[in-house]
RNA sequence: GGGCAUAUAUGUCAAUUGGUAGACAGCCUCCCUUACAAGGAGGAAGUUGGAGGUUCGAGUCCUUCUAUGCCCACCA
């Protein structure tokens, strides 16, 4: 089979995700086996208005690789798709069409039309997101794949309602709300976002005092802009007319008649348009300031309204002047505070950000920013103003289109937390539920938010979303019901109309992890629930077939997101999920780190430094710019780097190369775990295999020869020469660390152990020690195996036959499906690919649970490593190979030995490492490029030879005759001694302390002492070298 | 204001329960050796942010300082 040199990403991506998805085999229902333990995960529904950014395939990768390799392990597994209507996005991505394309506002069209537009809008571009989605090769149930706003989901948010309602838990009412008056609805605190404002103004405002007396009483002596103290200078009186500003302007520039007699309680602000909306000023109760005020009135400028001074705790001396203004209907600490003091709210603006009637003719219709310039101006004249100070502050912003946000009293729909607060509360504390990985920070701060939880407001004055279900009498009087004809019965008349508002988005995803199950509310026991489902005859039919979904897949096993979303989603869900289906949404929270640019700043689309996944896909492929994620992710935030990138796209390409060798040294071989101690599966004791297929061109006989039961693995490797026992240990170990490293989602540690394998151990080592042998031009390669066996060499290489070439690029085309298995969760694409290309694959290699579907590595057994199989011996045996190769390279790059010059290398060496060396003479001669090799007791060499020392004090020497240059051999030699006596003395001064050799544990004062001898036997031989170059 | 995280080679990041620091990229030398130049062989490079402390032993634990970032709450 004829591969191209270098792998194609895109091909290989082009040619199964479509095969894959058709064949059923991301459908839980491909597994055959009925015991099977379930595993499942919902995937985080990205807004229907969102494309995808790197979060997601971060996000994506790591829910991905989890759900690949249960499923590979025989796990029924479900892994749903689904996107968010995205309330707000959504309704302004759609109005700013309507604008472009009709110049027609939402309004001009009216609800119905324009939810129909939305819909539309959905079927168009909804699925944008999802064929990029697609791309990612994550392996997602697309037969259940949801949407928040389909119908039993839509059910589920209905009845979740009636139920909260029913038991007083949501309830209508007039409270200080987020308002934003660019998209005019409440918001919840969740978002609204800080926008750091560094021009900002605090503004200090003089309110009159009622029976004032001799000075001002500023928090500060305050001064005019000329520097004189303002009050001082007033004369005369300041009518309540003057003060109401009405005729304010007539006296512009002129000092206003103050009298003497007047004082001024000063007030400080941000905000001076909503002064008009004050009903008192505020100081702390032991400022002896004011102490004597409290109790008395101001007139409130610019309005007719006398407002009192009142006392409370929550006023900071220190700032400002230690005044404060209290303007409860714009405030959320003035509502308050309003509250305490039963102050009454006044509403001096309009719910898209002008002032009303209320703020005073002069204001009424005004924008709120001009209303506050105003404000200002009518003060200045009033020469009521005192100052105007420099103020970095920060403004609250709509999260969607960066509004600054009013606080507004507003009559809204609200859940009380406080029962789902205290369950989620308390499985904390009792059983530490649920599990963040990193456990730090986030745990924390998942219990500190929920302690501080408070009611959520869940209507939003939008079209796009689930209705409230709520309807109205002509009487005002509220039925709350599953739908219509429910509340006409609870009302008695049909003339009733629906609450206009819609809910908020969160309110249909808390429910997702069961609501995407089928759940949808039916089942609740609630009196309704029974007739309600005898008037849905298909809903109910559709309810018991995703209750099994509901019962096989629910809780889930883990949800996979980012951090910001942990307040707004996570413990939203645990506390949906054990109000209404009693039981907990998934097991563990994998909390991701935030995928950084390249200057390590957060990716924005303002900022224009987004790394668009797409283009990376293309660039170096998809399962590179997985592995990519997925090496990165500890949970901690990183940098992009291409280069990254770059080095798994290499990766890729040396995956497909090895691949490529191997193929075009496979005539007559197949894949065959058996061949390298490999039981199927060990847990596969069911007769599946038996029952299923037979037939004369699959492999099993010779699987179940090599492997009937799992004793069996050893001795099947017992026989095989010492690299192939090396490399056999050496899978397995990695399988075993990679299922551990995955079970604790270190993922980076997965990828890190995967990557040395293939490419170090498999590649470079033994790939290079079994080339000649498998080699097809493999006439002169016997010889030298021939050769071997003379001396005494490893008898299984002894035959030399073809048989034995068969068996061992059978051996190595296993190693490489084994491999190719491991890394499949990781690189779908690739390994699929080359997969295909092997030998003998078929599914008979799958995991019991899918023997009848068709081919596929996506349903291979995922290798868990076989302990058994880990062969210590051979491998610090081959350790000491690898060595020896490795210090005559190393010699020969320092003595700038031509590759194509052949040396002879001589070994003095001690009886076992003599035996280890000499049965892989062959091995070594090539890998060292060396045409002899001779081992001794010692060394007989002439002077002019380089020389070396190996750890366990074998030395080795290269005649270099004639070639020799002194001077740099000598250095050569002394910076080895000179390292080694380095480590030596800090070593020996370490066993000079008796603390450590009396505390420390024996092994390690063992190891120490080791140490320090083969040093000293080194530094011994070393320096007898030295000296025979004098 | 409160909480948390991070600081390790030139860069980006690793380093189980404390045991004496690694990878990738880059850099230097050599090699187009018949799987792969997106490759191979060899090499240089770190007082683990500073200062104390605990310990036989600290990148790791404690205290403190500095810098950066994130989250929450917000003083009008």
């Amino acid at each position: 089979m004829e591969l191209s040199t270098q792998y194609n990403a895109k091909e290989a991506e082009k040619n199964h995700y479509k095969r894959w998805e058709e064949s059923g085999f991301f459908t839980p229902e491909i597994n055959d086996d009925e015991d099977a333990e379930t595993y499942s995960i919902v995937i985080p529904p990205p807004n229907v208005t969102g494309s995808l950014h790197m979060g997601h395939a971060l996000q994506h990768t790591i829910m991905d690789v989890l759900a690949r390799r249960k499923r590979m392990l025989g796990f029924r597994t479900l892994f749903l798709p689904g996107i968010d209507h995205a309330g707000i996005s959504t309704q302004l991505m759609v109005t700013r069409q309507l604008k472009d394309e009709e110049n027609k506002t939402p309004q001009d069209i009216g609800r119905e039309a324009f939810t129909e537009k939305v819909w539309e809008w959905k079927h168009k571009y909804g699925g944008t997101i999802l064929n990029q989605i697609r791309r990612e090769g994550i392996s997602v149930d697309w037969s259940r794949e949801a949407f928040t706003m389909d119908e039993n989901l839509s059910t589920a948010v209905r009845n979740v309602f009636v139920r909260l309602y029913e038991e007083g838990n949501i309830y209508r009412g007039a409270r200080i709300v987020n308002w934003c008056p660019n998209d005019e609805t409440v918001l919840s605190d969740l978002e609204v976002e800080d926008k750091e404002k560094k021009d900002g103004k605090l503004y200090y405002l003089q309110y009159p005092i009622k029976d004032g007396e001799q000075s001002s009483v500023s928090g500060e002596q305050s001064e005019d802009k000329g520097g004189n103290p303002t009050v001082m200078e007033g004369v005369g009186s300041v009518s309540s007319e003057q003060l109401a500003g009405s005729s304010g302007s007539e006296k512009a520039g002129r000092s206003p008649k103050v009298s003497e007699g007047v004082r001024y309680l000063t007030v400080a602000t941000t905000r001076p348009e909503t002064m008009l909306g004050d009903t008192a000023v505020a100081v702390n109760p032991n400022d002896e300031r004011f102490k004597d005020l409290i109790g008395k009135t101001v007139e409130l400028p610019l309005t007719n309204r006398e407002i009192p001074i009142i006392a409370d705790e929550y006023v900071d001396m220190e700032f400002g002047t230690g005044a404060v203004k209290i303007t409860p209907a714009h405030d959320p600490n003035d509502y308050e505070m309003g509250l305490r003091h039963n102050l009454s709210q006044l509403n001096v603006m309009n719910l898209d950000g002008t002032m009303n009637h209320d703020a005073g003719e002069d204001f009424n219709g005004l924008d709120r920013y001009k209303g506050r310039k105003l404000v200002i101006e009518k003060f200045e004249e009033l020469n009521l103003l005192e100052k105007i100070d420099d103020y970095e502050m920060v403004l609250p912003v709509c999260e969607r289109c960066k509004t600054v946000i009013e606080t507004l009293i507003s009559e809204q729909w609200w859940v009380k937390m406080d029962e789902m607060r205290d369950m989620a509360l308390e499985l904390k504390r009792e059983t530490d539920y649920p599990r963040f990985t990193p456990h730090n920070p986030h745990t924390k701060v998942y219990t500190d938010w929920l302690e501080n939880l408070r009611d959520w407001t869940i209507s939003r004055q939008l079209w796009w979303g689930h209705q409230i279900p709520a309807w109205y009498d002509e009487q005002g009087k509220v039925y709350v019901a599953k739908n219509r004809e429910e509340a006409i019965k609870f009302a008695g008349t049909s003339k009733l109309t629906q609450d206009e508002d819609v809910l908020d988005t969160w309110f249909s995803s808390w429910l997702w992890s069961f609501s995407t199950l089928g759940w949808d509310g039916e089942t609740v026991q609630s009196p309704r629930s029974k007739v309600q489902s005898q008037d849905e005859n298909s809903s109910t039919l559709d309810f018991g077939l995703r209750t099994q979904d509901l019962n096989a897949f629910h809780p889930t096993n883990v949800i996979v997101t980012a951090r910001e979303i942990i307040f707004l989603w996570v413990s939203r869900m645990v506390m949906a999920a054990l109000k209404f289906v009693g039981e907990r949404p998934f097991d563990d929270v994998y909390i991701t780190g935030t995928v950084l640019d390249e200057n390590g700043l957060r990716m924005s689309k303002s900022k224009g430094n987004g790394v668009d996944p797409l283009e990376v896909f293309d660039k170096y492929g998809v399962d590179a710019t997985r592995m990519t994620l997925a090496g990165s992710a500890t949970g901690a935030n990183f940098a992009w780097r291409d280069e990254k990138v770059e080095s798994y796209r290499n990766f890729a390409n040396k995956i497909w190369n090895a691949t490529r060798f191997c193929l075009m040294n496979a005539e007559g071989a197949k894949v065959d775990p058996g061949s390298i101690g490999i039981c199927r599966n060990p847990h596969d004791s069911k007769g599946v295999i038996e029952d299923n297929y037979r037939n004369p061109h699959d492999s099993r006989a010779v699987i179940e020869d090599n492997c009937r039961n799992p004793n069996d693995s050893k001795g099947v490797v017992d026989g095989l020469p010492i690299s192939d026992r090396w490399i056999i240990s050496r899978l397995n170990k990695t399988a075993k660390h990679v299922n551990e490293a995955l079970d604790k989602y270190a993922f980076h540690v997965a990828v890190d152990k995967l990557y040395h394998f293939f490419w170090d151990d498999f590649c470079d080592w033994y790939i290079e020690l079994v080339k000649d042998e498998i080699s097809s031009a493999s006439n002169e390669q016997s010889a030298v195996s021939s050769k071997t066996e003379e001396k005494g060499g490893n008898p299984t290489v002894m035959e030399g036959t073809e048989s034995s070439q068969i068996e061992a690029r059978t051996r190595i085309i296993t190693i490489l499906e084994q491999s190719l298995r491991l890394l499949h969760p990781f690189m779908p694409y690739l390994t699929e690919e080359l997969w295909q290309k092997l030998p003998n694959t078929n599914a008979d290699l799958h995991n019991a649970a899918y023997r009848s579907a068709d081919p596929t590595i996506m349903l291979a057994d995922f290798p868990v490593g076989d302990e058994s199989l880990i062969d210590e011996k051979a491998e610090s045996e081959m350790q000491l190979i690898f060595e020896l190769i490795t210090k005559i390279r190393n010699i020969r790059a320092e003595m700038q030995i031509k590759p194509s010059d052949k040396i002879s290398v001589h070994i003095a060496a001690n009886d076992k490492i003599h035996k280890i060396f000499h049965e892989n003479e062959a091995q070594i001669l090539k890998l060292a490029r060396a045409n002899k090799i001779i081992i001794a007791g010692g060394l007989d060499v002439p002077d002019a030879s380089a020389k070396g020392v190996l750890t366990n004090g074998a030395e080795i020497a290269i005649p270099l005759e004639g070639l020799i240059d002194f001077p740099k051999e000598r250095e050569r030699l002394q910076n080895q001694i000179n390292k080694l006596v380095e480590e030596g003395e800090r070593l020996s001064k370490q066993l000079s302390n008796e603390n450590f050799v009396s505390k420390a544990p024996a092994e390690k004062v063992e190891a120490v002492r080791e140490r320090v001898a083969e040093i000293e036997t080194q530094t011994k031989t070393l320096n007898e070298n030295l000296e025979s170059l004098k």
